[in-house]
DNA sequence: TATGCACCCTGTAGCAACTACAGGGTCAAG
DNA sequence: CTTGACCCTGTAGTTGCTACAGGGTGCATA
């Protein structure tokens, strides 16, 4: 398979299936007379393996650490476990710093009544934290 | 008031208040003899509106038109509404997205049963879309 | 007077995770 | 024999900072 082919079949830009390489989350594939790069299955399941974890929003990092995982099929699987826990737990916590800013930025918008940016309610509460309600950091 | 003072002031780095003045988002201040920078009010204010508009998440660009806006108090502030408001829709979908992988991993994380990697329902799940239940993305 | 220390300066490079060229080589079809 | 689709390397850009390196300044103390 070619590089073409494989972004095709992942869904990857072919930038980023070097970019990958370039930084050793991807073995480096044989290449062809060309030069060409020449991928196999393996390489196939192992970019959607990093696709679909980057979709899910696991750092390179942790993608890294749980390839390893899988590369060494009789270790324990709590690495895993503990890596996707601690995403989750960040996932919430991102949710809820969100919120509050959802919350927040509902109540700035709230308060314009239009006219002119002298006396815009939304550009006080920009310039002054004293006018919210919430921390939000 | 040296850079020093400005930085306590405001809780901003030092390091990120020269980055703002070198993108042109706070106006260069005075100098000293010593060739100090040496800030007027008028720059503490300014910098505590960027610090707190990046606080709420706005962008770079997005404050910088909230600035020329706020330097021009004549203008009809509908634009700062508009950009507010964007502000708004943008994190209520970045919430929903979220929501959506904090499922989809809640899901993930909650089939592991311990045991080796290669039967580990998490590796497994990351590596085929097909084990999800929602989109994700 | 020297010297230590806190503070300031510029310029550059690094982070994450890509993305976008520039400037070239390869290969099959028409 | 040229056109077009593909591939290659290497480098630089993106966002919003942060962290030096390698210097200068200013004030208090011994
Ligand atoms: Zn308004
Ligand atoms: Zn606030
Ligand atoms: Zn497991
Ligand atoms: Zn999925």
């Amino acid at each position: 398979m070619k590089i073409g082919e494989l972004s095709r079949a992942t869904g990857t830009n072919i930038e980023t299936i070097r970019y990958y390489e370039r930084i050793g989350l991807l073995p480096a594939p044989d290449r062809t007379a060309a030069n060409y790069r020449s991928y196999s299955d393996a390489h196939r399941s192992r970019l959607s393996f990093v696709r679909h974890s980057r979709e899910l929003g696991f750092t390179i990092e942790e993608i890294r650490s749980l390839l390893d995982l899988s590369d060494d099929p009789a270790r324990d699987c709590a690495a895993a476990d503990r890596i996707a826990t601690a995403h989750l737990e960040q996932v919430e916590q991102k949710i809820e710093q969100l919120a509050r800013l959802r919350d927040e930025l509902t109540r700035i918008v709230g308060r314009c009544r239009g006219g002119i940016a002298a006396d815009c309610r939304v550009i006080e509460a920009l310039g002054d934290h004293r006018h919210c309600e919430s921390p939000h950091v």
